[in-house]
DNA sequence: CCGCGACCAAGTGTGTACACTTGAGAATAC
DNA sequence: GTATTCTCAAGTGTACACACTTGGTCGCGG
């Protein structure tokens, strides 16, 4: 019986699990700094924008509290994260340990069918990607090491990296437009998936410094870039 | 003026943040698993218990949630995480990571004077340890890792080890209880102590790995008895 | 004895009401 | 002209209301 039982037209006055559809769209905007920083963000508006009441907008921001993602003032509200250098900074010495762990036990513990698959993944983002925008080839970027996180076979590696990738997101999107940077970013990966078919995890690891190390190096540019566009681009309605 | 202006003996019937005073309450039972492993999380019961309504308590398990100390399942509440063996084996494999790059950037990033007082610090813990509780070492012992981890310079990675290490104090402060394992963790502190002294930072690290591998090799038993106790314990009221 | 459906209690998910806080601007005193 | 206080609107923090979901129990029919 596909529901419907009691309240045949009716439709259901209580949504199903607005809290993770709003707690996304909000993620979603606070990644790409659709919030400027340090802006307050007001409750009611947002709660007016996705269509549900305050609640689940509240329960959704206090998550992302923690994720680091929106700082919360007692008695004044939510605010954008800061834009801060630093941070970010951080994150990539940060992201660097997770990322050097997660490859070398995806070396020990991933089966050979797995490498061919990511670098078969890998090949096939390479072939297209003239006909990709920045947006998704950060995407595809960020998966390539995601597949790697889950090869680990540890998911907190995986959820800690998607933390972190969330938070530095927006200067890696900013990076990428680089035609040098694609350029490393693609041989990189390439070299990071033959040193992990051969199992050698030790050169693996140093391939995954390095990679990052080159992308903190061009992290400083983007975030002037990113700051430009923050705080000049048009702010719709 | 001391506040009460208008409203001079009525209590203010809005407690001031009871949101962050809930958060930490929960927590604590969720760390200490003061809730059963699975068990359904009762939200009027809970906010009754804490004296306020659901709307702070939802606010903070959905903090709680994103921490990984409770789980959501949609139309049928919070529960307590589940005791599971491979996570917390997963969550020490971050937490060497985490902690090797601690260590190594509070060697580089320390002065003279930051080492000596993690010395004293740890000395001090030493010199009183007859007259110490399993948990009040639990929490030094903890305490003289975070340190480490401030000195890293790196707020972030101070952040996420406080994470990991609330997710496995519940098996490390039995760990703990065995009087071995408190005399090694006294010297292999000590030990790393020295290392950083001598800005030696691989050696730090060594010693750091090896001091959480040692850790690893206890927690099997220590999980064991855990579980005991979680199910054996009387369940107070 | 066993399925099957209606009913019911417990409890979640969300909307809403309202007290309180904060910050800004006006009015007043100096 | 400047500092201080008053007032008020905007908006947060929490309690509460209520519809809906879920899981169990009871009764009925096979």
């Amino acid at each position: 019986m596909p529901a419907a039982t009691k309240r045949p037209a009716k439709a259901p006055r209580r949504a199903a699990d607005s809290v993770n559809r709003v707690y996304a769209a909000i993620r979603e905007m606070a990644v790409s700094y659709e919030f400027r920083p340090e802006q307050r963000i007001n409750e009611v508006e947002l709660a007016a924008a996705l269509k549900v009441s305050r609640t689940p907008v509240r329960e959704a921001l206090n998550r992302l509290v923690i994720e680091g993602l929106i700082t919360l003032v007692p008695n004044k509200g939510f605010f954008c994260r800061a834009f801060d250098a630093d941070e970010i900074l951080h994150l990539f010495e940060v992201r660097t340990a997770l990322e050097t762990l997660a490859v070398r036990l995806a070396c020990r513990r991933g089966n050979a069918g797995d490498f061919e698959e990511l670098a078969a993944f890998w090949s096939g983002v390479t072939a297209r990607q003239a006909e990709m925008s920045a947006e998704e080839l950060t995407s595809r970027d960020e998966e390539f090491h995601t597949r790697i996180a889950r090869l680990s076979g540890n998911p907190e590696i995986l959820r800690m990296i998607e933390g972190v990738n969330a938070r530095i997101r927006f200067v890696r999107r900013i990076e990428i437009e680089s035609p040098k940077r694609r350029e490393t970013t693609f041989c990189e990966h390439l070299g990071i998936v033959e040193a992990m078919k051969a199992r050698e995890d030790g050169r693996a690891e140093t391939l995954m410094v390095e990679h990052i190390a080159i992308s903190v190096a061009d992290a400083v540019e983007a975030m002037k870039e990113g700051l430009a566009r923050i705080y000049m681009r048009r702010q719709s309605a």
